[in-house]
DNA sequence: CCTTGACTTAGAGTGTACTCTAAGAGTTAT
DNA sequence: ATAACTCTTAGAGTACACTCTAAGTCAAGG
């Protein structure tokens, strides 16, 4: 016997809106969700599950578009298990790429930073 | 006898469009170019610096409002070392929390993508 | 019985940051 | 002088990812 949830609580666990919930299946992100006999969305862990990792797909900047593409690969089962594992590997270059560019971005605020502080200093002399 | 640039070789140099340098004097970021006789923009190499700083400050994910309330404060002077100071201090905290989540949403994919890489061997055996 | 509240749908609206269009002016090259 | 090019402006349009609205259904509580 498993947990079911409401779209509340789905949202309420997941963090994301209802409204968000029912966009990402109605574009596709998400399969569509088992319903009660009234109708209403009923979540399973499972489906929790996988609305982590989209959410994880899209904390890290992949555009709705390209996690469509990778659900799309999802649901057609075993002989598409390459193909995610490109999507990922590929898309795991893409966050390095952007952890490096913040880091630079950053030193460059640092001098910024520090600059300001010396003229501060000098200013409040 | 200063260098200066047609706002076409400044789309070039900066990478920004010509469009975009429009927009962001319009919006208030850049604060108004110098003009030629023809009415044409001359962008100063100092101009250029100053861009390369928003570009910074936009990548590093700044929305456009905030670039501009410290566009406003740089443009005041001396006075406001301290605020932007403590703007781009808040800013820095801001990157440093995006390059953390980054990295914890990296380990997430790192587990999925040797899931996927296990599941493969399997399957292709 | 009536209200309250959670849910449903299709489709419209929003915010952000660009990005482009249209119409026109001035410079240079043939 | 005709064409090609670069620039100007005001304002319209676009892409993306939500976010909300309106109208309606259904079940539980007073």
């Amino acid at each position: 016997m498993e947990a079911e949830y409401s779209i509340q609580e789905a949202a309420h666990q997941t963090g994301l809106s209802e409204h968000t919930l029912r966009y990402y299946e109605r574009v596709g992100l998400i399969e569509p969700v088992e319903r009660a006999e009234n109708g209403h969305r009923r979540y399973t862990p499972g489906d929790l599950g996988w609305i982590e990792f989209l959410k994880c797909l899209r904390a890290t900047g992949m555009p709705v578009a390209q996690m469509k593409a990778y659900a799309d690969l999802a649901r057609q089962g075993d002989q598409t298990v390459g193909s995610r594992l490109g999507l990922l590997e590929e898309h795991r270059c893409a966050v390095l790429r952007q952890i490096e560019q913040l880091r630079q971005h950053l030193a460059v605020l640092d001098r910024k930073i520090s600059y300001y502080s010396n003229e501060k200093e000098r200013l409040e002399r």
